[in-house]
DNA sequence: TCAAAAGTGTTTGTGGTACACCCATGG
DNA sequence: CCATGGGTGTACCACAAACACTTTTGA
């Protein structure tokens, strides 16, 4: 059979944030060839010594400071001439991170920013393609599972919740219809503190930690 | 930053049929070490000009001669220690058989086999996780979109459909909402034809081609 | 007292579930 | 005419969708 291979391997994340009433996605702009001063998704190399999900992680780290967040794999992307440096798979991640700090860019880098998914500057590789299937995927979850507080602060409201979903899915929600849904699913309650804004007071919510991550309701949202 | 990594590639597949009124995975016995005379999953190294779904298609086809069936990206394992040659992450994909031929050993194996998926032996690596993974993802599927018909042969009856679908789910189903609820989801259409058997012909139907594949309908059994 | 956002119930429609009998053929 | 599997309809219930007004606070 076959003896090996020369194939290297990568980590592409894609880092989900909501920001100015938008959902957008983290770039680095890329210091070296190929693709230089193209935008990309932080990514890098995974080493022998780390799991997959610890390589995803450690990106995460190095491009956001912020560990602790949702992660999952996305999909492993193999096409042949993916890049021109020779054959690469990488193995696409997808991270949800409730509070975009702001960035500066690495050393590999030039720049990073904060794009919107509705309006993708051009991209390196086939990254384009990799942020829209985690937009698909994203979009996909929220409909089954709720995983949208995962882009909120720790303590929020119903109203902060239901803008998050609308700006996601894309479309605009029934209010009496989504609250009583995402309470039915019981994953979320009140923390008692309350939410002073501008005009009446609202109830802060929270993750309950006792649900599980990937309740198998019926949709939320069909 | 990182150059590169001693990390090898492999695909991995659990190729499903149904024999013998139960839901099987086709396993080899590997004939070298490590794991030598263990039974494990088709799949191999991921050749540097081939992409990975190629990579699959092959491994199904050395190993059962079939191509041209459903296959599909599962997930990505890359734990550290999955293989103690090295490190090795492998792209698990699954595969629907319609006609389960018989199958002799290769070149690397002693023997071939199929084996219920409910009664599996000890196996190689990870591989009894990638399986009982690859089930829960089929099960899963077989709910909302409606892929049982690529496990049967082109033209079936209602009632094979029906049992294909009770095997995998491993629940009884009531034989008119299955039918009402398949034939409303219009994936499927008759040929006209009739299947003689012991007792009133049955209407044969097959895969409408025009359906989309990935028919996102509602939950077919929720 | 006004602006701004939070909060709350009911009606109607659709889809899911449960359930039992007649039909067409071969032997 | 009997055995075998194929084929069909309805009543009930639960959840989804549509829809508008009252409440609480700060300025």
């Amino acid at each position: 059979m076959a003896k090996t291979s020369e194939v290297f391997v990568t980590v592409d994340i894609v880092i989900f944030a909501l920001r100015e009433d938008d959902l957008q996605v983290l770039l680095i702009k890329r210091k070296y060839p190929p693709f230089e001063n193209t935008w990309a998704i932080p990514g890098g190399f995974v080493q022998p010594q780390e799991s997959l999900e610890d390589a995803a992680a450690r990106e995460l780290y190095e491009e956001t400071g912020i560990r602790n967040v949702h992660i999952e794999q996305l999909y492993t992307f193999g096409q042949l001439h993916r890049d021109p440096r020779g054959r690469m798979i990488t193995v696409a991640y997808f991270a949800l991170v409730p509070k975009p700090l702001a960035v500066q860019a690495g050393s590999d880098t030039t720049d990073a920013q904060w794009k919107s998914v509705y309006d993708l500057p051009q991209t390196a590789f086939d990254h384009a393609e990799i942020v829209n299937y985690a937009l698909k995927r994203l979009r996909y979850k929220l409909e089954y599972t709720a995983v949208g507080f995962q882009l909120l602060p720790l303590d929020f409201t119903l109203s902060e919740l239901q803008h998050a979903y609308e700006i996601i899915l894309g479309e605009a929600l029934d209010k009496r219809n989504f609250r009583r849904r995402i309470l039915q699913a019981g994953v979320i309650e009140e923390t008692g503190a309350m939410h002073m804004g501008d005009g009446r007071p609202a109830k802060l919510y929270h993750y309950r930690p006792s649900a599980v991550a990937e309740v198998k309701t019926r949709r939320l949202f069909p």
